[in-house]
DNA sequence: CTCATATTTAACTAGTAGGTTATATAGCCA
DNA sequence: TGGCTATATAACCTACTAGTTAAATATGAG
């Protein structure tokens, strides 16, 4: 799968995201990751992968840990994706919308 | 299943971002956002259904026509989701970094 | 070496996603 | 009305997702 669809599937999960949140604050071992959710160990693995492979964490090792780390690059890469839609809900959306009205009928030949 | 989850889902196939794409030149029927994909109409179908369920697109009635249009409202909200972390691809990512390794060590209690 | 802790892998389950083809519905036109 | 066009629904298939529990692996401490 590309990139940005990886980056995106990763996003669809509310416990994915929550586990972004946390890293924001720094790094997390899978035992302080898990913590916060009704959901198992193997669980939080498998969520950790999704992040992994996706690009928006990375692993590192401290004894028996195995810290999760946040790799921002790919969220960059997403938001500038959305930032080519910006102009759709700034400002300028009803002038944008009757400048496509215009296009669609020809006008702007 | 939350809003945000929902648009996450949504964008992340290639498909429906390429119909998304295709929505930010104007609004389309399904035969034209069929014909550049090598699908069927029914799957164009799901896809607009997956996008109209996340907000992301509007449908109108036009004779036997259906048209779809981008509905940028689900965009910026994801986009604001994603700008929480724009300061850890920003410039001072480095210094970011640093501060986030004191503040685990408990240094700036 | 053995034990304890942290994490991962394996095997399984229920539900969902994205596609198909065939059929049904909605609206225009003669 | 009947036929034509555009779109939607139904039924089905295969593959993947998110979770589970049980067993395996990795590391550090005695």
């Amino acid at each position: 799968m590309d990139a940005l669809s990886n980056t995106f599937a990763a996003l669809a999960d509310p416990t994915r995201r929550a586990i972004l949140a946390r890293l924001a604050l720094g790094e997390a071992n899978v035992g302080e990751l898990a913590q916060p959710f009704a959901i198992s160990g193997p669980a939080v693995t498998k969520h950790l992968k999704v992040l992994e492979q996706a690009g928006l964490i990375s692993r590192s090792r401290v004894a028996q840990q195995r810290p999760a780390k946040l790799e921002p690059e790919a969220l960059r890469a997403a938001s500038e994706w959305l930032g080519e839609y910006r102009r759709f809900w700034d400002a300028k959306f009803d002038d944008l919308d009757a400048y496509l009205a215009k296009l669609q009928t020809g006008e702007t030949e």
